[in-house]
DNA sequence: CTGAAAGCGCTAACAC
DNA sequence: GTGTTAGCGCTTTCAG
């Protein structure tokens, strides 16, 4: 089923080699029979057979890449981006969609080293990294992206998430804004303990930090309109807010407004990542911005050409708009 | 590097036919032995080839996603329900995202074959199926999604774009809303040639249709905020939109609302696809929505399993919140 | 129940 | 320049 190099050979009464040859371009082809020998492929249609070449060379040019959630806007925007870079040097990537799950991760890592691809880009949800041994062994190379892993020296790449809470709390303080509540994403996604930890710190630093001001989600997607009614229903002060990312944002704006608190003489609020949402909707709404970009084009480079575990740390853009 | 086979079989004395079979749960095989077997390939780390697998059994277990745009809410949540129905039937896909452009559509559909996917499933931008040949002598099925193709037999799945947009004209009708604007997703996309097919159609079979009130915006991703200033330029009047998708729905009523217009009194907006901004944002938009899950499901039976060319239409779900 | 041998489609020494 | 041969890691006849 379907043309084989062994057809075109018989087909022209070369050897297979020289057929192999002429479509890999090697020198010593003589152009004439180069130009016969890709003529006739052409015209029975071959196309060539990846799986074959794959189990010869043990290269595959294909990647995997695992995240928790398509369907969010900076992993789809990531995805993107990573999918391009690879693309334009040769590779196909594996779409893993974990939906949060450790066991799918735990899978998705099994199920690509069987694939043989020959690297891994991945946005963690857990510290269990029992595969990386294997995934060694297999000369399966992994990148952590996004976030990186507790404790554990691994290949990694991701935004300065203390620098950028950083950044976002100066930027207040510089407002006047005293009361700075966090409104968080999820436990499951370590990006969001980055984000809270560094948080802490830079407010404990300054006297400022009150755990009552910090409403940490612990369910997945849900969203700041409910954890605005949560902070609301504590019973503090506060004056502006820095959220996990840019729905969380809206969903805590558009609380606020039902409430006419007014955003952001009353209330200042800095997403995260930058999303079209941001955008696109009435207020125009201050975030941080990641270099997804510069993070898919490292990413990619790291794990195919790279050996060595090293952690990049990118700079974060804060983007000023009407919200703070 | 990393086990086979062999390995696994010289260090217990067996053949690697044996081993296979032990591995692969064969009948045939002493039940101590493949106790064994299994034992010693799990302590060594064993992880099978799937490569060499497909080598042999003509079956790789995996699928291409050729789409446009990931980063589209749509387009995300259909994937992210694929990749659901794929792996748990084992299969694992290839995500190809074209940037909307055919040349890469066609690269895509050759290096899917190339890497002999099992099938592949495509929101398609182009009407050339010169590759579906090719596809056909490498026992490749292709499945269109979302939309069909023009005037050629092909399987496809989709939800059935006329009855939806009739669904929305004559809500809006009952309404008393006689002056209907259409706002276009990009030519690119098929699904917005037969919204507007059916919409036009409709409202001319109620002598109702005004070209003038038509924004069918030519650039991709172009938001409904500037498709209202257009029709404003136009100096129509217009008592109601119906969008291609939720984004560009939202984009208008940022701008009507920056303009004081009410929606839905003055103008009702109606969208497509129930994306999540839809439910996050201040404004409840009325939308309709297609069954993403049935559309995933079956697109993977009818590509793995099914033989046959037919078309499958579903059924469209209206919603409707405040903003008609 | 287990083994030997062939072959999937291809690349890469090694000959000539 | 081209052909011969081996082998990538696996499944599957066919024997025993």
């Amino acid at each position: 089923m379907g043309v084989t190099l062994k057809n075109i050979a018989s087909q022209l009464g070369l050897s297979y080699t020289t057929v192999s040859r002429a479509l890999n371009n090697h020198k010593e082809i003589k152009p004439s029979t180069r130009k016969l020998v890709k003529e006739t492929a052409d015209s029975m249609g071959y196309v060539p057979n990846s799986i074959a070449q794959g189990l010869v060379m043990k290269k595959t040019k294909t990647l995997g890449l695992i995240l928790p959630d398509i369907t969010d806007g900076f992993m789809a925007e990531l995805a993107k981006e990573i999918e391009i870079v690879s693309n334009r040097a040769g590779y196909t990537i594996f779409l893993c969609n974990t939906n949060w799950s450790k066991e799918r991760t735990r899978d998705y890592v099994k199920k690509l080293i069987e694939r043989r691809v020959d690297g891994i880009i991945m946005i963690p949800t857990s510290n269990d990294i029992s595969f990386l041994e294997t995934a060694l062994k297999y000369d399966t190379r992994i990148i952590f992206i996004g976030s990186s892993l507790k404790k554990i020296e691994v290949k990694s790449i991701q935004v300065d998430n203390y620098k950028a809470i950083k950044i976002a709390v100066f930027h207040l303080l510089g407002k006047n804004k005293k009361n700075i509540a966090y409104l968080g994403g999820g436990k499951e996604l370590f990006a969001n303990e980055e984000r809270f930890t560094a948080f802490k710190d830079i407010l404990q630093n300054n006297s400022l930090f009150d755990p009552k001001l910090v409403a940490n989600s612990h369910e997945i997607r849900k969203d700041g309109y409910l954890l605005v009614e949560e902070l609301l229903k504590k019973k503090v002060k506060f004056d502006s807010i820095i959220a996990f990312n840019d729905v969380i944002a809206m969903g805590a704006i558009k609380k606020l407004n039902e409430l006419n608190i007014r955003v952001p003489e009353d209330v200042a609020v800095i997403g995260f990542d930058d999303s079209p949402i941001s955008r696109i909707l009435g207020v125009g709404l201050s975030t941080i911005k990641q270099p997804i970009e510069e993070m898919a084009k490292l990413a990619f480079d790291e794990v195919i050409k790279n050996k060595d575990n090293k952690r990049i740390l990118l700079d974060p853009i804060f983007i000023q708009r009407n919200s703070s």
